[in-house]
DNA sequence: TCGATATCTGAATAGTGTTCAGATTATGGG
DNA sequence: CCCATAATCTGAACACTATTCAGATATCGA
């Protein structure tokens, strides 16, 4: 009986074997494949042999494909988080002027951000990634910037006291909105500065 | 050679035969499993046994899958905007009190839609269905009816002339963000009333 | 009635997510 | 230093998917 009991060695190299840590490497390639591919149309199996692994070792790190996904997802989320912050950091100073220029920095980066990679940005917002808390915002650091950004702007004038308790929702939602709708070629490109003067206008101009 | 060279006859009955509307019903069917899936996990072939029909019978009508589901947004669009004809038309009248409520119920039954039908909605504005001329909005229903609620909104005096120009950009994306953000859990469900709330007030106190 | 045409099937191909037994490597205690 | 144990990865298999295409079936016009 040829029984090849011990066969030389597959291919267990220390190339593949003994990432401590896969589930980072994992998270990284499948950013890169979603990025040209789109959530949908994303393979397990591309992003494991984009990183020299085989299909199996995922399951290692993440229960299943939609798992992998909502990794990114929370990847993604704190990406975006650091590029805000970096934005705001570069526009210092306690004047309107500064508080007026981060909250539009703010908001352009946000925007940017959604033009420069849809497919990452319609992961973000496209049901792929599940929230943990279900309407927990609060927590998260971008919202937390956000509301700096618009006592700021009360602060010194820039905004009225009577539209500042709508702050957060209207902003957030203003440039969440023109985002998908540029991103998804509803509305052109150019709109979306247009988008920050209607805002700024808008928000500075409630009633008592 | 025992050839059966005529099969009494497989499944040609007439039940799954001449559909002269296969493509709109294998749309309804697509809708309903996306209703359940998702817009990613939707599988042709169920779709497919969903109409009765063999796989490879979807091919005839739709190039590829991808082209099934853009089908599926076209007629999602399109049934949006009947929504909200129909949401109008229950709150006639010239008076600013019945602008204002058109105005709301515009929004109201934008967002009643992506909330009861998330999976609907994320085909709708998570890429999956292309749309055809990028930026060409001013053709849609839906674009017109808001044009016409914010010009009576004006001529009754409910918003400010200066702020008559971000109408349709400012309300469209609030809209359109708030929903995103509530329906993926951002946001908690009863923000949205608060959002028509401060889009009201905002649109009302443009200076000049 | 017959031929042309629209319509659908069946089978095959290549690729997918997922599972699991077992092979390989690393680690820590003697 | 060595060996048992745990951590880690592979290979093969399964059921499922989208897609293609030759050919079978039904409908329609002349």
């Amino acid at each position: 009986m040829s029984s090849p009991a011990v066969l030389p060695s597959k291919r267990f190299s220390r190339e593949n074997y003994h990432h401590g840590d896969l589930q980072v490497a994992l998270i990284d390639a499948a950013i890169e494949l979603v990025r040209k591919t789109g959530p949908d149309h994303l393979s397990l199996r591309a992003v494991a042999e984009q990183v020299g692994v085989s299909p199996s070792a995922v399951y290692h790190y993440f229960p299943d494909k939609d798992a992998l996904i909502s990794g990114v997802g929370d990847k993604l989320f704190v990406d975006l988080a650091t590029m805000q912050r970096e934005a705001l950091s570069k526009v210092p100073g306690k004047s309107a002027k500064a508080a007026k220029l981060r909250y539009r920095e703010l908001g352009r980066t946000y925007f940017r951000w959604a033009n420069n990679e849809p497919n990452l940005f319609r992961l973000m917002f496209g049901g792929f990634c599940k929230v943990q808390k279900k309407g927990e915002h609060v927590a998260d650091e971008a919202f937390i910037m956000l509301t700096n950004c618009l006592d700021d702007l009360l602060a010194t004038g820039v905004i009225s006291i009577g539209m500042r308790k709508y702050g957060e929702l209207l902003s957030w939602s203003a440039v969440q909105g023109a985002s998908t709708l540029i991103v998804e070629g509803h509305l052109p490109e150019e709109v979306f500065e247009e988008l920050l003067d209607g805002l700024e206008i808008a928000m500075g101009a409630g009633r008592k």
